[in-house]
RNA sequence: GCGCGGGUGGCGGAACUGGUAGACGCCCGGGACUUAAAAUCCCGUGCCGCAAGGCGUGCGGGUUCGAUUCCCGCCCCGCGCACCA
């Protein structure tokens, strides 16, 4: 073995011997216990971020320690290469998307491989290709026919200067990114996906993913929103007719307290009032201006106009001013909400703002009312007050006897209501999957027969910002009509690429299947054992593999009810921000490596400078790596310059897979020492005494301590990668068996060989998350047979066997002192061992001992007054 | 605004089920080696205090023999909010 740690020589070994053996190769094996490891495929940006090596790394870890453990292994890998960036990188290169993914994907997987990652390359797929996106299109199909895909209209944003739909994030403070020309809303028609057909199902099965993190249930219920409520029908008269105005509320036993309604801009009543009342007009152009985000919707300025319409109160038959509020959503409920500002805060402030009457009608503890200022307790449940035959009713009582009264006048009813929205899938773009839909003057609107599948994608069209190059390509828009042969037009919508992440998990199981999107090897692999991926995408991704996954095992495709048994959400990688800002002009940020940090005598920061000209920079406390902040570091020159094992053991070590993780050249370079301390041990003892076979019943005090740390180590790391999925924990438990083996006498009997184990089990033990040095190292270490095809090890009992323990002794909760016990001591004489020993009696002194509390194996606390 | 997380030394973090707060690493300080420096190795390192001891897990309260951990209220930071992926 060589002296010195030479990271590439010993990593491109290590891969190659991976490569020719075929070891990441998996094969179905229906004798063997399966182990999915799936981790979310990246956009084909070109450059492999950080956040991609520390996700990436996580599932490599998890994936060699399972391989270890026995199972048969699937790690697969491809690439979610439709999407907007590759227009913008065409408009901006004048290069067609097709040429700059495929560039970057061949880029981005050269990256890959450098880190070692065991991935079964034979099942790579790509989104853009037309043997997956096939399969969408066929899938589409199949859900039109069973009425679960479906054309309603939608808002989108349209930036009437480029007379194109825009992206939310190009939109900026309500401007086209481009143009800076002022955003309209506009209604164009759209196919949905029905996800709230299965919003029931979404929501019962979230509940029972156990492998899954808490907090993303939670957030998934939440955003699947079931509300039990009163639909309830206000009547009122136009035209001569009678009409019903609905709203859903939860909180109908406030009804009585309506005082107005609010219904959104596009409401036909809203539209019907306007052509006669141009403030309200005016004021509904105002509305369609501005953003379609519910985040904007929920923070700007709460406005209303009122239509000069009433409705009747359905119980009272009281007149009811009718406003038109911006804040109103058309696509929530019927576009329509009933106003108690009495209870509701929202509708108190909007109610205050225009003098609308304010009425008490729910009592909590007698507590006074006051219309002047909003009190928490107002949106409480209570006592009906001020509501005729309700007054005394508490909340589930009036409930009932408002159903009982809306019911008899065929004015309402119970409703569940969901706050999921179905899923718009059409995109006004160019660079996504077609949707196979052709519109025939005759016919209407046609599905693409079977066996014209795939609709091909030109792929050599440069989008120039004026929206969908499609729609300026005859080739592409003239087609004959399946049904009755005559010229037609095809849809040049695409789908979101949300579509295309909804189901690759699957295909990975039925990779290059021609015939079919999926086949029975599904049967074999699926569920994914361990998805991996940002926290960012615990709601609308997550849920829309959900929804795909039981659409086809309605559909028969498959019998998968949930695709992802366990799921791992890693956290951001941040770094440090320094930046500058000039007197005029905007800020300048430089990236860390060309700022020197100065610090105190204690290691303080204390300022920051440039080090191109000494200059001072501001420091901009820590955040997520990204190109607006200048704070990346990239992945391929640090590989370069410290090798993949010490990228992959900084990533795992610096913080906990959950948490965010903070940047540190320091922390890397110490991740790179600890590599050569280990390298350095193993060099050290093979270059020693020849290793004998080990005697375990005559081993002395120093022997049993290492060889008891060694196996403890063993334990715990077993437990933290298999079970608590942590890894920042096991490398620190290996640091300090490390440490016990360099401090070691080799001039104890039997050296060589419990260093020779407590050696084995720590490469063991590390060689999930740093490969390549632990393949040469268990080769050093004298192992005919490649590290990767060794079993886990398995500890020892006998060797964590202990004589005496350590008990802590708290007086009143604090700690005074400590004892040492032999293992197994009874609770009397441990008792006694502490109210004798000198220090705790010095701290007891005069007082009353009252109580004493043994917790066995950790301390006595002595409770005295 | 709404939903969900997080906050522990100079820094990243550990403490898994209410029981030794600060493992491990970084930084910093001291020493060894060296003509010298780097690298490497050894020692120290929560804060205050000469010490005894006191204080200390974002802030304020509570439960408990005992709270980083449980409960209530607040502050700050991050993620998501349906067309970024």
């Amino acid at each position: 073995m060589q002296e010195a740690y030479q990271p590439a020589a010993i990593e491109a070994d290590a891969q190659a011997f991976w490569e020719t053996a075929g070891t990441f190769r998996a094969v179905e094996d229906p004798s063997r216990l399966k182990y999915y490891c799936l981790s979310m495929f990246p956009y084909p940006s070109g450059r492999l971020h950080m956040g991609h090596v520390r996700n990436y790394t996580i599932g490599d870890v998890l994936s060699r320690f399972m391989r270890m453990q026995g199972r048969n292994v699937l790690q697969p890998m491809g690439w979610d290469a439709f999407g907007l960036p590759a227009e913008n990188a065409a408009m901006a290169n004048h290069v067609p998307p097709a040429q700059w993914t495929d560039d970057n994907i061949a880029n981005m997987k050269r990256q890959l491989k450098a880190l070692g990652f065991g991935i079964d390359w034979q099942r790579e797929l790509a989104t853009c290709k037309p043997d997956y996106y096939r399969w969408n299109q066929w899938f589409f199909l199949r859900m039109l026919e069973k009425g679960i895909a479906y054309n309603k209209t939608g808002t989108v944003n349209w930036d009437p200067v480029d007379q194109t739909v825009l992206a939310n994030e190009q939109v900026i403070d309500g401007r086209g990114w481009r143009t800076g020309a002022l955003i309209e809303k506009r209604e164009i028609p759209m196919y949905y996906l029905a996800i709230t057909q299965y919003a029931e199902e979404l929501l019962g099965d979230v509940q029972g993913l156990e492998g899954w993190p808490e907090r993303v249930r939670i957030m998934q219920a939440n955003w699947i929103g079931k509300s039990e409520g009163l639909n309830i029908a206000f009547p009122y008269s136009l035209g001569g007719e009678r009409h019903v105005l609905r709203v859903f509320t939860t909180r109908a036993d406030t009804v009585m307290g309506v005082t107005f309604m609010a219904v959104a801009a596009e409401h036909p009543l809203a539209t019907h009032a306007a052509k006669t009342n141009a403030t309200l007009a005016a004021f509904i152009e105002e509305c369609k201006r501005g953003s379609v985000m519910e985040a904007d919707m929920a923070t700007m300025e709460k406005k209303g106009v009122p239509t000069g319409l009433t409705v009747e109160h359905p119980l009272t038959g009281a007149a009811i001013p009718v406003w038109v509020g911006n804040y109103v959503l058309m696509g929530y409920g019927e576009g329509a909400v009933m106003g108690v500002p009495g209870h509701d805060q929202r509708d108190f402030e909007f109610a205050n703002k225009y003098g609308i009457d304010i009425q008490q009608v729910i009592d909590v503890d007698g507590q006074p009312y006051s219309t002047e200022q909003w009190q928490p307790w107002y949106g409480e449940y209570g006592l009906c007050v001020n509501s005729g035959a309700y007054n005394g009713l508490n909340y589930e009582q009036t409930i009932d006897a408002v159903v009982a009264s809306l019911h008899e006048r065929q004015l309402g009813a119970k409703q569940v209501q969901w706050r999921l929205r179905d899923w718009g899938i059409s995109r006004q773009r160019y660079w996504g999957c077609p949707i196979p839909i052709i519109h025939c003057d005759a016919c209407g609107v046609v599905p693409v027969p079977d066996q014209d599948l795939p609709v091909l994608l030109p792929d050599d069209l440069v989008p120039d910002g004026s929206g969908s190059p499609l729609n300026k390509l005859d080739s592409f828009i003239k087609c004959v009509c399946p049904t009755c042969q005559k010229p037609a037009r095809r849809e040049t919508d695409t789908m979101d690429t949300f579509v295309d992440s909804s189901w690759y998990f699957l295909r990975f199981a039925s990779a290059h299947n021609g015939q079919a999107m999926v086949d029975e090897r599904v049967n074999y692999w699926l569920p994914v054992d361990q998805y991996i991926g940002g926290i960012e995408h615990a709601i609308l991704h997550l849920l829309y593999s959900r929804f795909w996954t039981k659409v086809m095992r309605d559909l028969g495709l498959t019998t998968l009810r949930e695709p992802f048994a366990n799921l791992l959400t890693q956290g951001m990688v941040r770094n440090s921000i320094y930046f500058r800002k000039p007197a005029s002009g905007r800020i300048v940020y430089f990236n860390p490596t060309e700022v020197t940090v100065d610090t105190d005598d204690k290691g303080a920061p204390i300022g920051a400078r440039l080090k191109a000209d000494g200059e001072p920079v501001e420091i901009g406390g820590i955040g997520t790596m990204s190109k607006s902040k200048n704070n990346g570091v990239d992945p391929q020159s640090f590989i370069d310059r410290y090798g993949a094992d010490t990228a992959r053991l900084f990533m795992m070590f610096a913080a906990p897979p959950e948490l965010s993780l903070d940047w540190s050249d320091e922390g890397a370079e110490g991740a790179s020492r600890f590599i050569k301390r280990l390298w350095k041990a193993v060099h050290a003892h093979v270059n020693g005494p020849a290793v004998t076979p080990m005697a375990t019943d005559r081993l002395n005090d120093a022997e049993r301590d290492l060889r008891r740390l060694a196996h403890q180590t063993l334990a715990k790391v077993t437990d933290d990668i298999g079970r608590r999925r942590v890894f920042n924990t096991a490398i620190a438990a290996v640091m300090e068996l490390l440490n016990a083996i360099t401090r070691f006498d080799r001039a104890e009997p039997q050296a060589a060989a419990i260093t020779q184990e407590a050696l084995e089990i720590a490469v063991l033990s590390l060689s999930p998350v740093v490969p390549h040095v632990c393949h040469a190292l268990w080769s050093a270490l004298g192992h005919e047979r490649a590290i990767i095809d060794e079993p886990w090890p398995v500890v020892d009992p006998t060797a964590l066997t202990q004589a005496a323990m350590e008990l802590m002794i708290q007086i009143n909760g604090k700690l005074r002192s400590k004892i040492t016990v032999a293992v197994g001591t009874d609770e009397a004489s441990i008792r006694e061992a502490a109210l004798s020993d000198a220090t705790a009696r010095r701290f007891i002194g005069e007082a009353t001992v009252r109580k004493v509390i043994v917790v066995p194996g950790k301390l006595v606390n002595v409770v005295v007054a």
